[in-house]
DNA sequence: TCTGGGGTCCTAGGACCC
DNA sequence: TCTGGGGTCCTAGGACCC
């Protein structure tokens, strides 16, 4: 059975959520999506904050959730998981091995199904032996960035520190799979207004202006292009669609398109760090 | 999983400049 | 004119997460 997604009440009862993790006492709170958050806390008995936290969210929700407890974030999110359903679990440099160490790389947060399967032609098919890794050893496969990041993912390390400055997006975009693939060109232009409209609407309730458009183009089977370019600065909605539809010659013609996609990248407010320094904690810890 | 949508970040390669 | 090295910017593509 289908139902409708209801997103304006999922985005309420989130608030309500992390409304409640707010009111502890002592908790920085850092939203990591509609459901999840990370909650920094110094206590004695992590253990009972837990239960007093889902305790408040049930009071105020009735809804349950889990709570993964740890001493890095990444500990905390993967301890989460054993937490389920309703419960609370507790992860780690204590007993990170001993839970994860016989596990797949690919259970840990921030390695997917094409990593683990580089790291296995390595030689490395489990959270152990990824620990036990010299992370030099995979700067050659993965970069500097991603090679080491690796590592310590596979020791349970990382950064220890909640951020609770409020999200910014760095950009919005709206994309559609259409139930006909698409070949007249002025349907092609049609829906591209359409998507460019939604997303110059989004991109106003932030009130920061534009500096770079993707145009995102599946073809029939399933090929999928995206062409990008930065703009000069930008807060006009004709002077974007413009560019938009300018993108748009590089679509192919003559050849049936099945998703269209549009996302316009702002710039970001004074003040926010350009770069972030620190390894990736997790590509895209979506908006509140 | 024969394929939804909205995000983020990293990497590689080419262009351009000094 | 050719050669070389190093930096920065831009674009395309990939991977991951919720």
């Amino acid at each position: 059975m289908l139902l409708p997604v209801d997103s304006e009440h999922y985005l309420e009862v989130s608030a309500e959520v992390m409304g409640a993790l707010r009111e502890q006492p002592g908790a920085t709170v850092q939203v990591l999506g509609w459901d999840e958050a990370f909650v920094g806390i110094a206590t004695g008995d992590p253990e009972a904050y837990a239960r007093a936290l889902q305790a408040a969210v049930m009071a105020r929700t009735r809804l349950n959730c889990s709570v993964g407890i740890g001493d890095t974030l990444v500990r905390a999110k993967v301890a989460t998981g054993f937490g389920k359903p309703r419960g609370v679990f507790r992860l780690t440099a204590d007993n990170w091995l001993e839970v994860m160490g016989d596990r797949r790389t690919a259970d840990l947060w921030g390695i997917g199904a094409k990593v683990s399967k580089r790291l296995a032609g390595l030689g490395i098919s489990t959270v152990a032996q990824l620990a036990a890794t010299d992370p030099a050893e995979l700067v050659g496969e993965f970069g500097p960035r991603m090679g080491p990041w690796y590592a310590e993912l596979g020791r349970g390390e990382g950064s220890r520190v909640i951020d609770d400055t409020p999200w910014v997006a760095r950009g919005h975009s709206r994309e559609t799979t259409f139930q006909r693939d698409l070949v007249e060109p002025a349907e092609i232009e049609e829906a591209l207004r359409v998507l460019v409209a939604h997303v110059l609407e989004d991109v106003a309730t932030e009130g920061r202006p534009v500096v770079g458009l993707t145009l995102k183009v599946r073809y029939a089977p399933f090929l999928t292009k995206m062409f990008t370019r930065k703009i000069p600065v930008t807060a006009d909605p004709t002077e974007v669609l413009a560019r938009a539809l300018d993108l748009a010659t590089r679509i192919e013609p003559d050849r049936p398109v099945r998703l269209l996609g549009f996302r316009a990248e702002m710039t970001m407010p004074e003040g926010t760090p350009a770069t972030s320094t620190p390894p990736p904690e997790a590509g895209g810890d979506g908006p509140p």
